[in-house]
DNA sequence: TTGCTTAGCGTATTTTTTACGTTAACTTTG
DNA sequence: CAAAGTTAACGTAAAAAATACGCTAAGCAA
């Protein structure tokens, strides 16, 4: 339901940085925003998913429902990275006026929680959210954001980068079964560095969280992979918390 | 200045979780509440320092504001690490009561940031702490405390310990000049581990953050120990981002 | 002088990381 | 249909880091 309709809390906010890896790039799911600039012409830009929180909602909810409403899906990676709350992360006109003919609302601050979600992309999705003026966007072709969505984009990725090295969260943007160079290729593009192969490979499977499945990849001009699966059981009961400190 | 006497945004507050370090045990600066209870008696219990923000306060100045007017200390190691916004973190008639009578208003949600600050605890420090009505309390002995700040400073120390293992944030919880041993028992204490001291004294030489000093310690029963200092430039310089992960 | 206590250096063993060689299995191309 | 191209997958040796200890040093107290 969107916010003019609604009863909101209009001081708090809640912001979605979806994350979704496909043709090798990183991307980020971004709503296509249409507004009458100062000239009085058309305009567009891009704006994170995201909402006023009603009054009783709780933030996660808030960050959950935003999600569903623009993907469909509930029980995604969902995860609380940072408060946005500087006095002036809105100040241009566009999104001063954004903001009152979307909600009626004389509105100049708000702080934002924000959330990054973790997606595995497929047509079905995509189709999904083009119907609501969504589409997946490269990470490095981002720009032209609406308030100071930029800036949390950057954050996120930060944590997701900071996360992707101590927790197995990678596969949670790879479908259901993969192989090991698509999860090295994963690494690879959040990370922003290249990793040997060979000992990718080795770290991976010694952690034991990764079930070999017998099926192969097929139709491809190479030696055929083996498909892999995460197993989420595993991983949630080793969780060892002793790993030690790093300067 | 109170809430009650200033312009204040009743919707988004900050609370510090200020950890300091003394007697070999990890503490807390809370702020002992007296209110009466449900039969009318005067009782007490104790919160975090925190305050609503201003309607064009920035949030990690708020923080820092809040710190500032309990310790006179500006310059601190200071670091957001969550939001809490449950719609009902605010429920006990305790806490509602308390709300209205310190700002005049009737508040029934407030979205608080949270923020934890590492402080070494001095003399002078703690005696400026007990004129705000505060005092430093034994995390083991934390209890009895108001709103959800229970939960908040769980959250906070479980952050302060993934960073105390990749970052060396430790010393700021110690005087300028320390020695070796005193900083073991500082992770000892936070990390709630044993760690052998052999190996930690050559982990903690070998990242060369350490400057170590002529002057040694005097008085003690036993061989007097050397004191260092942390070389803050060094670390900034080379702060290596090339970590590997772990899971 | 002896004993107690913590400081501080060193060494051997195991584990992890890094660097790199080689063969396997499939498709495409000449 | 053999050769070439491409990625998969296993392995090994060397370097670095983590772990588990032994031992001496330097002060004070009794």
């Amino acid at each position: 339901m969107p916010a003019l309709a609604r009863n909101i809390n209009p001081h708090i906010s809640v912001d979605c940085v979806i994350f979704g890896f496909s043709k090798n790039r990183l991307r980020v799911l971004l709503i296509e925003r249409t507004f009458r600039n100062e000239q009085g012409m058309a305009a567009t830009d891009y704006k994170l998913p995201g909402d006023f929180i009603s009054p009783s909602e709780d933030l996660d909810r808030a960050a959950a429902r935003t999600l569903r409403e623009l993907t469909g899906l509930s029980e995604l990676y969902l995860q609380q990275f940072a408060v946005f709350g500087k006095p002036d992360r809105i100040h241009r006109s566009i999104d001063l006026n954004w903001l009152k003919e979307t909600t009626g609302l004389e509105i100049t601050r708000v702080v934002t929680a924000a959330y990054y979600a973790l997606i595995n992309i497929t047509e079905s999705r995509r189709e999904f959210a083009i119907k609501n003026n969504a589409s997946w966007i490269d990470l490095e072709e981002v720009r032209n954001l609406a308030f100071d969505h930029e800036e949390i984009i950057r954050g996120g990725l930060d944590h997701l980068q900071r996360s992707l090295r101590s927790e197995p969260i990678g596969f949670e943007m790879l479908p259901e079964r993969f192989t090991i160079s698509e999860l090295q290729s994963l690494y690879e593009v959040i990370l922003n560095c290249k990793l040997d192969n060979r000992n990718f490979r080795k770290k991976i499977l010694r952690s034991s969280y990764l079930i070999r499945l017998e099926e192969k990849q097929s139709g491809v001009a190479h030696k055929p992979a083996r498909y892999y699966q995460f197993d989420k059981n595993r991983y949630e009961k080793n969780r060892s918390e002793n790993y030690t400190f790093n300067f």
